[in-house]
DNA sequence: CCGTAATTTTGCAGTGAGTGTGATATTCTG
DNA sequence: CAGAATATCACACTCACTGCAAAATTACGG
């Protein structure tokens, strides 16, 4: 047993590397519209029906990652301990995900990824559609850290309020030398926002029941 | 001169509307990836062609009122007086809509046209990035607000809690009899926790300035 | 090493959205 | 009513994406 996948797994994964290689060098060369998946094909050695075997639809190359990345995420929220609040696993993950991206020397790539995505509409509204399923993750979580129901709106702001720090770590990157010690400060700086905001929202409710 | 618009314009406005109508009957009753534009043109009684010629796109008729909701937002923020904030804006902007679409009694409508985005992945990602041109326009003058630089990190999280009370909003008006009053509730709840949040942030700010 | 079953690749035909073009019909202007 | 402006339409086209069945490839038992 020399080989720890089979021939079929293993030149099945290849294959999928090389399209979204191909794919994306063309991309950045010429642009997401201008690029047809015939194009793609030739690039990759496939045959263009072959492509929709390894991806559902063109958008779906430039997000090959995405739903490894969420399934990490949500399996790490949900099975963090007892002690530690939705936010905390949030940051733990961004500062781990900053350092391998970095690791792996890929910082290049992922700056050339959000250019591409940011002047593409389609591939904008895919990624906010991401970014969606984030929030409705972190929504549901942080509802149960503050002991309120998943729809509440309190539970919805602190949510949003991650997210978009989130998104804003992602534009921050190509500034200048990053490192995750920007990652840290920005997340502390949400942190001391949203403990002030809802502090701000107990003090207030708890007037009002004083005051009934 | 006895009509404001000519013929001509006034055959135009009424064919949009006989499409949206059509096609949102159609919609409705078969869903929206089910109904081809071969479909609608038939209900609309006009040929396939002239679709494109009032829409862009299928999902365009959903959002039919975007744009003109859309920059009525943004004349009444970015002409509003100079006491008023960028929060304040939104919320009497809120209120107003709300009113007018009660008094219009187009409730049952708008329910069922965020039934068909909810569930139509496409139109829901339509709608995610119309809720980003709300959030980088609240992004931008609450920045002016605050005096901070338009990327900056609180900026972006104040803008995205008053996003995420927006679509809390719509979920919610389903729920009972809502009027303009649970609006008001939920955006008084927002206010309090936004500025708890920037409080905090200042003091912190403070006492780090004060530290050094 | 070989036959066969499982799986992958591929070609082909088709649907549906969206665009360019030029002809035809309608409305506006003088 | 003639002619300019504009709206509608038919036609042909590109491209994303799907279903299907044949052909190629890989895995496995003997």
């Amino acid at each position: 047993m020399p080989h720890p996948l089979g021939l079929r797994e293993r030149k099945k994964a290849q294959t999928r590397e090389t399209i979204v290689r191909c794919a994306m060098e063309l991309f950045a060369e010429r642009g997401f519209d201008a690029t047809t998946i015939a194009d793609i094909a030739e690039a990759a050695d496939i045959a263009p029906r072959t492509f929709f075997g390894y991806f559902p639809s063109k958008e779906a190359v430039v997000f090959h990652d995405f739903e490894e990345m969420f399934a990490d995420f949500e399996t790490r929220l949900r099975s963090r301990p007892k002690d530690q609040t939705a936010f905390e696993a949030l940051r733990t993950w961004i500062v781990e995900m900053i350092t391998r991206v970095e690791e792996n020397g890929e910082t290049a790539m992922e700056d050339q990824r959000r250019c591409l995505i940011h002047d593409t509409p389609s591939l904008d509204a895919h990624e906010r559609a991401n970014m969606g399923r984030f929030h409705e993750l972190l929504t549901e979580c942080v509802a149960a850290d503050l002991d309120v129901p998943a729809d509440s709106l309190r539970a919805n702001m602190v949510a949003a309020a991650a997210v978009a720090a989130l998104e804003s770590l992602r534009e921050l990157k190509d500034d200048d030398t990053s490192g995750p010690e920007q990652a840290i400060a920005v997340m502390d700086e949400v942190l001391v926002f949203l403990v002030g905001g809802l502090d701000a929202l107990r003090a207030t409710s708890e007037a009002g029941a004083a005051s009934d």
